[in-house]
DNA sequence: ACCTGAACACCGTTCAAGT
DNA sequence: ACCTGAACACCGTTCAAGT
């Protein structure tokens, strides 16, 4: 039995080149000009037409995943160093560090993650790589809990939602980055003494 | 002598009519697709030419700062409501709940409210409301450290850049508001216990 | 199966022409 | 002094026509 409708299908040679293209110049486009950029400047550099653009990614949240998807390995790397630290509230540190600097790789970002992470957004391409860093922050915060200092009504989603803020703000608040430590500074102390 | 260049000119009428016009539909538009709104349909409903809703206000700060202006005389009511209350901790918690209030009015008012409070944009017609809100903070503030329990090392930026953070996260994150009840637990206590 | 690019509807901004 | 609206350049999205 053909069963063409589930089977992975073989796609064409030239359809697999253009992905990748698209990718790459989205990816430069994103850098420079944020996740809302043009998509027909993207289109014409990478010298296709529009509507091909359109079949590989429908949507503009289906190409930011994809371009998201480029970093996966490199972020898979830091969160195995990160697991393997010894100090339970160091390792949770470090970890929301990273994920602050995962999500502001490119601006207009902070956004569309904190929306898919909402619960009931299962159909957003981009709840994928929410879920995945938000189940980390669930291991790394359940550890400092236990064995560290983090406070018990604390989530892994609430830090999630926090760190992407701090992202957004650093993305906002232009090149000096002193706010943005003070913010860090904030939200790991609170801005009143114990 | 008639110095045309520096002295108050009498607008006329109709000016005056359509700024007033611009504003109010400006805000409906703004209430229901935020500030990045088109201002082409703000024209539009207004019954006006396009040409003279940039006469009046050449960028979209302008019309954003003018906007803002309808709800100054209700802020400073409630700034002066709570510059009253005798605990300093309790009355820092009530203003920066209300200026996450004042933010939080329109979609995608915090980014340039933010970028508008940093240093060196004096130019922006945002860095009016900005000031004055900064200030205030930094008054309450001052009691609060004195006399309550805030921490000496923050100041009224950095809890403008938190308040205006959390006003962001609030029009992201969909409908439930828990998450932004653990941002401000979080922002208040840190994610960290004493 | 995939690509192309014209077509449509929309928007920001400017500016010559009006009153 | 102020308003109008055409004009220009730009963008997102779809879809008939090609290979």
């Amino acid at each position: 039995m053909q069963n063409t409708e589930t089977r992975e299908r073989k796609p064409r040679a030239d359809a697999l080149r253009n992905r990748a293209l698209i990718l790459e110049v989205a990816q430069k486009h994103f850098l420079e000009h944020g996740v809302g950029t043009s998509l027909e400047a993207v289109a014409k550099e990478a010298g296709i037409g529009t509507g091909t653009l359109y079949r590989h990614f429908p949507t503009r949240e289906d190409l930011v995943a994809g371009v998201l998807q480029l970093h996966a390995e490199e972020l898979e790397v830091k969160r195995a160093q990160i697991t393997s630290i010894a100090d339970p509230d160091e390792a949770l540190a470090q970890w929301l560090r990273a994920m602050e600097d995962y999500i502001s790789a490119y601006n207009g970002l902070p956004g569309p993650l904190v929306a898919a992470a909402q619960e009931g957004h299962k159909d957003s391409p981009l709840s994928v790589p929410c879920t995945t860093n938000i189940e980390t922050t669930n291991d790394l915060l359940a550890a400092a809990q236990k064995n560290g200092h983090a406070r018990a009504s604390v989530t892994g989603n609430d830090l999630f939602n926090v760190v992407a803020s701090t992202a957004w703000l650093r993305s906002n608040c232009g090149v000096a980055d002193v706010p943005v430590e003070s913010m860090r500074d904030i939200l790991t102390n609170g801005y009143n003494e114990s």
